[in-house]
DNA sequence: TGTACATCAGTGAACGCGCGTTCACTGATGTAC
DNA sequence: TGTACATCAGTGAACGCGCGTTCACTGATGTAC
């Protein structure tokens, strides 16, 4: 057995940095991708270790320390990370057009395809938003607040929706933001042959199709909920 | 400092067993419970170390094994346990009386109880259900499908629901069910303080009138639904 | 009822391993003159 | 442009620790006669 001894080479010789600060960047974003990479090999963050990380990172453990002071900060930043991709989803779910009943099968499409093409940012956000670290939990449900907020604020936009007092449209938010992390959770579940299925049948479309209901049914009863309550 | 010795006492002096059987039914229970109470002081159930659990239950890593071959197992043990509490509670949900809306009201109050008396039960199950874990996160979430079921079994009584369709009872089921379950995390959530807060005012009650209202709205469109789809 | 043996829940020492963190270091990149 | 020094990203050895698991054991409870 050979032991490869990577000191044999210079520092930035298997890419292409030539400066400190690219080099460094590198390093960061590799730790980044090493931890998302293990989460969803099946570890929950919490059990990651830094030595496995920096492992996968292709660095020594204590190179670590020269990013982040402790796994949490790490996780922190991957928190930042893959909210910044779910932003950009919101964004481009909000532009285009307002027919309201192909809206919600947009939005749906939008979702599907993000999870798709982002699947391990999703994943940590998932496992995180249940996790006992306290300290990424609430930074996670603290973004989930702020986007179901976001949403109440754009739903007011809507005539049939103006008169509503802020706490029912945050409730009104609520019910369908909690339904699109459902969807998330159960296409996050579903086998690697049925993940990237047919966009007409398989288990993949029949969660669209039922996802698509589930946002339907909260908006239909809206005519009728200022009587009532 | 002196060094607690153990061996000093007959085994069971501590407690009043006198059969080995109920000596081993201790020691399991005593396992069982040290799980759940380190997952509730903050830990994940898959940091829970086998030698952290022996130890807070009083005895030796060694005799760990003589109840369960891998924390896995005691993981599973521990599905079971919770789930059978949540079940008692279905079922006290389900007697009584059926009218509408004081059915909503009562169903809350009595999910609002039981996370206040079996806390680390219903912390257990939302931990697991997200947790990375495959083989418990299954168990709960095939133990949640198995409850979303029933709940669509019961919804085919109503009149109103008894043309919808299987597939749109089971959206309907869930819809319900993912709202139960925010809420309940909604609930685990609370700073110590506000757990046991006055019944119509406060944190705790912000969240009952909110879920009331969410489980309402879904249902609200029942009525409208079969013409739509 | 009394005795001799079997069962088995829990013990305690020992092991090898991966962990987080420390420290002094190396050598390429950056900068001042 | 050339040189001498500073910076700093990444290295590698070392540490003490808690972990899961093994093994032979102890002694109280259970059972057969």
């Amino acid at each position: 057995m050979t032991v490869h001894k990577r000191s044999q080479h210079r520092h930035g010789s298997r890419s292409q940095h030539r400066t400190q600060a690219e080099r460094r960047e590198h390093t960061r974003q590799a730790l980044l991708d090493a931890a998302l990479e293990q989460v969803e090999a099946g570890g929950s963050f919490e059990a990651l270790s830094l030595r496995g990380v920096a492992r996968e990172a292709g660095v020594v453990p204590t190179a670590f320390y020269r990013h982040f002071a402790s796994m949490d900060e790490l996780g922190l930043a991957l928190v930042e990370e893959s909210f910044r991709t779910l932003r950009a989803m919101l964004r481009e779910a909000r532009e285009g057009g307002l027919p309201p009943t192909r809206l919600i099968h947009r939005s749906v499409a939008i979702l599907i395809e993000q999870v798709r093409t982002h699947r391990r940012h999703y994943l940590f956000i998932a496992r995180v938003r249940s996790s006992a670290d306290g300290v990424l939990r609430h930074a996670v449900r603290t973004e989930i607040r702020l986007v179901i907020s976001e949403l109440a604020t754009d739903l007011a936009r809507f005539p049939v929706l103006r008169e509503w007092t802020t706490e029912d449209l945050q409730m009104l938010a609520s019910v369908l933001v909690n339904t699109m992390i459902a969807t998330v959770e159960a296409i996050l579940e579903l086998p690697v042959a049925e993940r990237d299925g047919p966009a007409d049948s398989g288990a993949l479309a029949d969660l669209a199709r039922i996802a698509e209901k589930q946002l339907r049914l909260p908006l239909l009863a809206v005519p009728q909920w200022r009587s009532v309550a």
